[in-house]
DNA sequence: GCCGGATGTGGATACGTTTTCATGAATCTC
DNA sequence: GAGATTCATGAAAACGTATCCACATCCGGC
């Protein structure tokens, strides 16, 4: 496809141009090894007259991996992994990295088949946000591949460095703001996977005195139906609730919209708190009250770990924070 | 950081155990050339065996070029970019090749430094949302680069396929919505690079006979607070304006936002359409009344058009839909 | 029975880089 | 001043694959 004649200029080039080894050559350019002023600048100076530019192909392929990191989301679509890839991308361009990005779905199959293709380019460090109880990761982390997990911890893999949200203060705080407005029926919506703050919102519950209604805890999957669904099923079948905690912004969306179509007032009928402060959580009606995570901050600091590869495993947790807005009122 | 003695295995590994020559297992591995059944067999059988994956890194190398696309997209945080993003994964995906993302802040400059990261890569397939006129790209496709533009076409590179919205219609079906509920005073919020919406919004006003007001054709950045500023300075500087159309959806939820402070109602003091159907867009108070933007088909078509790389440049135009909702009303 | 073509096969090469190693020169040490 | 140490340098060897090419074999046709 590429003109003929057109050949990218190689080391080899720059080379015979500076009249040098090509062993000099990758030493100047690369920073390593020692050169005399004299040879750097000339080879330097005919790099830069020939617009050479080192392949990556050459070099991978000689280090026997790729550089860059694997970016593993669920969704790209939603805004919270959209925000955590931004903040990987953030530190990836900073450090001159690469990304290679995939969405699993929440698809544990899908997920294994993307570690494979990884795998496949040489990409030796990966960022994921696990999906199932992430059993597909242990041959790649015996293999040597870098991972740092995201948003979720895997069980059985506190080795792995690991960047996550406090849930459990965050959950706390969403009850305790809840129950201080005199809320005792209070259901969470969550996501398969989010076990950890299901077990905080029942400590929660319990710590305040408040009897666990086991129907009050609905899951759903990670999708718009799905969360819909559960949504409406809840607030139709229970309408006795009085508050309701959502675990993400999908959820959060489709308790709007299912409280909208029931025809079920919020705060008037029921208190709504949100996680995730999305752009639109202020924009609608009523503004939400969420518990925000620093989703960009995680992806941030996950690339920073993934980067240190020295390091010792280490599991940050980033604290949530309660921002009230005005989907909450006094029990009715 | 490999366990030692952990080398990959290798085509010559396979080769070895199976008993022929590397050649006969690449080519049966790859499919291409020919082969004996039972060869192929054997071949299949030991590579299964060893759990053999071919390298990426021997194959890019030989190949002089990276399988996978490269896509820039200006900010992964706007739920716009996130569709298109998956739309692109989507198709990659059942094309099995992996992607290689970057985003450009709608900044020439990061682009041109971005695009000499993907070309070091090897990429030699990219889909790209162009940031200010293009300029950047000349020595890419030059260099025989396969490029596809997406939402935004390029002037002077009608020769690269490009997969962008009907602006014009689009545009035009705002307006004349508009007009029919008598409005006349119809302001614009447009994102610097919007020329194309510009031109389209002169020429629907003027079809109308309504007079242009080189005032009331408000530009931004691509940032939430160059948004809330135009929109901000709009509705406080001109408050005779009835409709406000919002180029994206950046800057609707920043008119949202601006009308909301000073006290705007929308539609009883101006009525709103936006660019882009995010799922806020039914959440906000009152629900906006938007025209569609397949923003996933196009990523989708984008990546069938760079993966098919023996085409003719083709630039295809996806059609805009309207939907009512209830930002609009007739002219107080 | 000989020849032309098709078919299966493996040795060898090239892709562009980094890194090891040997060599020669220069500088230092006592 | 001789030996030891540092330094700059380039030739050569990988890295793992795809492909060119030569060779051997087989087959059908005359």
């Amino acid at each position: 496809m590429r003109p003929i004649g057109q050949r990218r200029t190689t080391i080899k080039d720059v080379a015979e141009a500076a009249e040098v080894g090509v062993a000099t050559v990758s030493r100047v350019l690369s920073g390593t090894g020692s050169a005399s002023a004299e040879t750097r600048e000339k080879v330097l100076a005919v790099a830069a007259r020939l617009d050479y530019r080192p392949s990556a192909l050459g070099r991978n392929l000689r280090r026997r991996r790729t550089g860059g990191i694997g970016l593993l989301v669920p969704d790209i679509t939603d805004v919270f992994y959209g925000r955590l890839a931004d903040g990987v991308l953030s530190c990836a361009r900073s450090a001159g990295e690469p990304v290679m990005i995939g969405t699993t779905g929440d698809d544990p199959e899908r997920e294994a088949h993307l570690i494979g293709t990884l795998i496949e380019e040489g990409l030796d460090r990966v960022i994921a946000v696990p999906s199932g109880d992430g059993e597909m990761w242990v041959p790649a982390l015996r293999s040597g591949l870098g991972v740092v997990f995201a948003e979720r911890p895997v069980r059985g893999a506190e080795h792995v460095p690991s960047v996550v949200t406090d849930d459990r203060t965050g959950v706390r705080t969403a009850v305790e703001y809840l129950a201080g407005l005199g809320h005792r029926r209070i259901a969470l919506l969550a996501r398969h996977g989010q076990a950890q703050r299901v077990r905080a919102f029942r400590e929660a519950l319990a710590a305040r005195a408040v009897p666990v209604d086991e129907e009050l805890i609905v899951h759903a999957h990670a999708t718009r139906d799905s969360a819909y669904a559960a949504a409406a099923g809840l607030l139709q079948h229970r309408s006795d609730i009085t508050a309701l905690v959502a675990g993400g912004n999908l959820l959060g969306e489709a308790a709007v919209l299912a409280a909208r179509e029931l025809d079920v007032r919020v705060p008037r009928d029921v208190s709504l708190i949100m996680f995730d402060d999305v752009p639109w959580a202020e924009l609608c009606h009523p503004p939400l009250t969420v518990i925000s995570q620093p989703a960009q901050d995680m992806g941030y600091r996950a690339a920073e770990l993934v980067l240190r590869e020295g390091r010792r495993a280490r599991t940050v947790t980033l604290p949530t924070e309660l921002i009230v807005r005005a989907s909450c009122g006094p029990r009715r």
